[in-house]
RNA sequence: GGCGGUGUAGCUCAGAUGGUUAGAGCACGCGGCUCAUAUCCGCGGAGUCCGGGGUUCGAGUCCCUGCACCGCUACCA
């Protein structure tokens, strides 16, 4: 039998749960599902990441031990997962035992393979909020370019492993295997990311205590990633008895969010390689969640609480809304009034009523059994083409990560359906006593196509689906069913019927909207949230801010290119009581001889940077010209060296 | 700055290998039906296919160029 592997990240339980990990797992669960009705044996595997000095801090924080931290923010997952409907087949954490052995383990079998692994040194600026070093290029202000957080340096002895070396080995590999990475345009993202260089990855922290310690040096820490990413096969028991690892691995499908694809498909396979382990399958990544249009962020307030979500939309709605709604890969937006216009527009309207009117016509005119459908339905005629148009469809697009299309050819056969009923008329034919073969049929194509239907969106909407066959009688769940081939006119002459509630109630979308207290649609778009927070961005700041800013008068003394660079220039600049020197971006602008002897406005208290390896302790004002070329600010007349400037 | 992507009806998006009047859903207008969750079906209006060149008998689809937005990356101090 053909197995399946797909797995969603790991979670970082410093967070609550939000709507992007809701996708994401969304996304996983419907793909097992589907493989499952296939007829493939399948692994789902979800989790939790739950080490790292941000743990640590949050529980020392509210003080709690960090595992006491991680238990409780886990529950929150447990219980969304379960609301949502997820159907993984493990849920693995990292400070589980089996998945720090299985780390040691995979450790092990690199450093025992060879020279990949070395004692150096780390140093850059980190932000313990993202737990991350940046480069010295990206620190503005002396904060984290990602959160705006603030930045230490820090300095440490450190693992590392010698991706540079797995440059070649990458490269070949994702032209090798062009499927390895999804969609194209990610792929191309990594192919060029590797083409420029890798540089060793820093595999250890000595930083913080709340990780797995190294083998023979435990005052070192495994680093986040290959700590998370070795998940995927620590709970297929790679460090125990392997029975699932042998079944299952390499992997299906790792889902992903765009954010962290390079982990994905440049580490991780690099890390296998070394250690000698099979590589995944395939990486794919999906885009984000925005809150129309905008970026969803904590800070932005406009977040989407999966569990609020789920308080007014049924499962079903939100899992359907997600899939359809998202162009797969791409962006996209959230709104409540997109995610109500598909409940009414697609699922109330469309099947939910198609299924309503078709039980009462078979009630009204079979006492609510299904009828025989004589020698009409399985000759390509009535309803059966659309239906097989539709599971052809359904099958294609979801194997090539097509949802949203997917769904489309499954509500054509929804529109077709009732199309046919319209042109039908069974009302009018059930009626005449001499139609009664015809209107038999009618019907029974209209309930054969809704068998069809459940089918179809049963990985998507699996309670949906269930309720669908429960009300045209069918004991079994469509999940115990199998899609491998089509069969046209599997429901039961004979059936009966058991209609029951609306499958899916429309939604007042006025009343909605009012209730979650925004008087009308445009009021509802979140101008205002992110106005807010450009008017704090451009917010005046007050005298006391702008004194910390010391700028004075410096003459440059001297001014050379820097070697290998385009733009910059290594500037001496004299303000009287010392010499600085500068990096400054301005070569395409300014000749070095032509700067000499001019006097320029120097940001002097400036933290020192080094800038293409050479230091740099200050920066000259310059005002930028829609070329994005520099002017320098300098002085209509002669000043002292060395003044303020205000 | 480099690389990549996107730009198609009011909105969200489809539109391999260039080929008759450019599509779908939603929204809007009109008509029909009454079994149905004021639902369904039909018809309709609407688009300089971002701009400008070019190749071609013919380009939304190929080439060049410009603009806008997005992503990755970078010596943007």
């Amino acid at each position: 039998m053909s197995r399946y592997y797909v797995t969603t990240p790991i979670y970082y339980v410093n967070d609550a749960p939000h709507i992007g990990h809701a996708y994401t797992t969304v996304v996983a669960d419907v793909l097992a599902r589907f493989h499952r009705l296939l007829g493939e044996e399948v692994y789902f595997l979800t989790g939790t990441d739950e080490h790292g000095q941000k743990i640590e801090d949050s529980a020392a924080a509210k003080g709690l031990t960090p595992i006491a931290l991680a238990d409780a923010v886990v529950q929150r997952y447990h219980a969304l997962w379960k609301r949502l409907g997820m159907t993984h087949n493990d849920f693995i954490r990292t400070t589980e035992d089996r998945h720090q052995r299985g780390v040691l383990k995979l450790f092990g079998e690199i450093t025992s393979r060879g020279d990949d692994i070395y004692k150096g040194r780390y140093e850059g600026w980190y932000c313990k909020g993202c737990e991350a070093f940046y480069p010295e290029s990206q620190i503005v202000e002396g904060k984290c370019p990602d959160q705006g957080h603030p930045v230490q340096r820090l300095s440490e002895e450190s693992y590392f492993f010698r991706l540079s070396r797995y440059q070649e080995p990458l490269l070949k590999h994702y032209a090798d295997n062009p499927s390895f990475i999804f969609p194209e345009t990610r792929r191309n993202e990594i192919v060029s990311f590797v083409s420029s260089g890798l540089k060793d990855l820093s595999l250890s922290r000595t930083s913080f205590r709340w990780g797995i310690p190294f083998p023979g040096d435990p005052q070192h820490i495994f680093y986040v990633w290959f700590d998370a990413l070795a998940n995927y096969i620590t709970a297929l028991e790679y460090a125990g008895s392997q029975d699932l690892y042998r079944q299952f691995w390499p992997a299906d499908v790792h889902l992903v969010g765009k954010d962290i694809l390079r982990f994905h498909a440049v580490y991780w396979p690099a890390f296998l390689m070394a250690a000698g382990v099979p590589l995944p399958k395939s990486v794919v990544a999906h885009g984000w969640w925005l809150r129309d249009a905008a970026k969803m962020s904590k800070s932005r307030g406009n977040v989407i609480e999966p569990n609020s979500l789920l308080d007014d939309f049924s499962v079903d709605a939100v899992r359907y809304f997600l899939m359809r709604e998202m162009a797969f890969g791409q962006d996209a937006s959230y709104s409540d009034e997109a995610l109500i216009e598909r409940c009414n527009s697609d699922l109330a309207n469309d099947l939910g009523n198609l299924v309503s009117r078709t039980l009462k016509l078979l009630e009204n005119s079979f006492g609510g059994v299904v009828p025989d459908p004589g020698s009409h339905s399985p000759r390509g005629e009535g309803l059966a083409p659309a239906a097989q148009a539709a599971w052809n469809g359904m099958v294609g697009g979801f194997k090539e990560y097509d949802f949203s299309g997917a769904l489309s050819r499954v509500w054509e056969l929804v529109s077709a359906t009732n199309k046919f009923i319209v042109e039908k008329e069974p009302w009018k034919l059930a009626a005449d006593p001499a139609r009664r073969d015809e209107l038999g049929w009618v019907l029974y194509d209209a309930a054969e196509a809704l068998r069809v239907t459940g089918l179809l969106i049963s990985p998507v909407m699996p309670r949906a689906a269930r309720a669908l066959w429960g009300q045209l009688g069918l004991q079994r769940d469509p999940a115990e069913e199998s899609l491998t081939e089509f069969e046209w006119g599997r429901l039961a002459p004979g059936t009966r019927i058991a209609k029951g509630e609306s499958l899916f109630p429309r939604i007042d979308k006025k009343a909605y909207l009012a209730r979650l207290g925004t008087e009308t649609p445009e009021a509802a778009k979140p101008a205002a949230p992110i106005a807010r927070e450009t008017n704090v961005d451009e917010a005046s700041i007050d005298i006391e801010e702008f004194r910390k800013i010391r700028l004075r008068v410096g003459k440059v003394t001297a001014a050379e290119k820097v070697e290998g660079a385009k733009k910059l220039l290594k500037l001496q600049v004299d303000l009287g009581d010392e010499v600085r020197q500068i990096i400054s971006g301005i070569a395409d602008k300014y000749a070095p001889e032509a700067l000499v002897g001019k006097q320029i406005v120097l940001v002097a208290n400036l933290k020192p940077a080094t800038i293409r390896g050479v230091e740099s302790r200050g920066m000259l004002l310059a005002a930028e010209d829609a070329e994005g070329r520099a002017t320098i600010v300098t002085f209509d007349e002669a000043v002292t060296v060395g003044a303020t400037v205000r």
